[in-house]
DNA sequence: TATTGTTATACTCTATAACTATA
DNA sequence: TATAGTTATAGAGTATAACAATA
């Protein structure tokens, strides 16, 4: 969970030469929490109905991008528990949007890979999913915005994904 | 669950007269995921040992800021149930930090209050969390990290903390 | 002996429902 | 009758442990 202090009442967005003050000292969990919050609604909203969810979504895109060579890799990239990844492969498994395949040098081994369903799946809701994006930044002007990724993923990239 | 699909190889920062590309469908879910998880990971070592965990510290947050007028106000609030509301008062109240008194005007009514040690907490637990913000953006310039900070707070008043 | 994947179990959070005491 | 708060229960999601197959 996100900490979300609520804002006092002076936390108007300060200049760039201003240092913190003392309404804002929570701020960053503040509005992090709320806009996390409002996206995963949104994309919730696109992937209720997907086998999955939201993480048979990401599933899919690390297959389709990164086709990992086993599901303990799969399970390590998307940081869950190879025991869960058991689940939620069946799950994609079972709607024919994946399939497992024992890989034929190591026979522990089985390797997840998209069905064309599976890649057909994935296209509708990765455009649904953008429009979800420009739904959640929409009170921003479109540099604003642009800014605001390009900050997010500056940020994102110091802070930590596994590497690759 | 915020979505967190892997970044493209090509997803380097674009310019801000650039439109998002085929690489960066599911960046914004992605960058966000990380911040966020970077976030909660260094907030949670700051409040891991206080009574009720981030979450007793956003009720001291709104106790202090908003004396709401009974736990169902801080309940909506906060966005949980007052059923949840019950074990994180006990909680707090259990560790001194804050007291129930009953509403002189409705005896239905709990109204809850930061004690002396109470308010010495957050205040202890408000600066921890600043520095952890810092860490968290600090691979970003001041000026970049003042900015963010500004956009987030654009977005999150636009998204939805419930109104005041 | 170590590793991949599966199954079964337990634990944590959260949500639902039922109850009390006031209004 | 409706509301604030409490308690008890059930569910979803996650983690832990033991197991089978293979290296």
């Amino acid at each position: 969970m996100i900490i979300a202090s609520a804002p006092t009442a002076t936390a108007t967005p300060e200049g760039p030469g201003d240092v913190a003050g003392t309404g804002l000292e929570a701020e960053l969990g503040w509005s992090l929490h709320w806009v996390s919050t409002a996206y995963q609604r949104a994309a919730d909203l696109v992937l209720a109905d997907l086998p999955g969810g939201p993480r048979g979504y990401q599933l899919l895109v690390a297959v389709e991008d990164r086709h990992p060579s086993s599901q303990l890799a799969l399970a390590r990239w998307l940081i869950i528990d190879k025991t869960a990844m058991t689940y939620l492969v069946d799950e994609l498994e079972g709607a024919g949007l994946v399939v497992r395949r024992p890989d034929p040098a190591d026979r522990r081994v089985r390797q997840v890979a998209a069905t064309p369903a599976g890649r057909a799946e994935l296209d509708r809701r990765r455009r649904a999913l953008r429009v979800a994006e420009e739904q959640v930044l929409g009170a921003l002007p479109r540099p604003d915005a642009l800014r605001l990724r390009e900050l997010l993923v500056a940020v994102a990239r110091s802070v930590g994904p596994p590497g690759p």
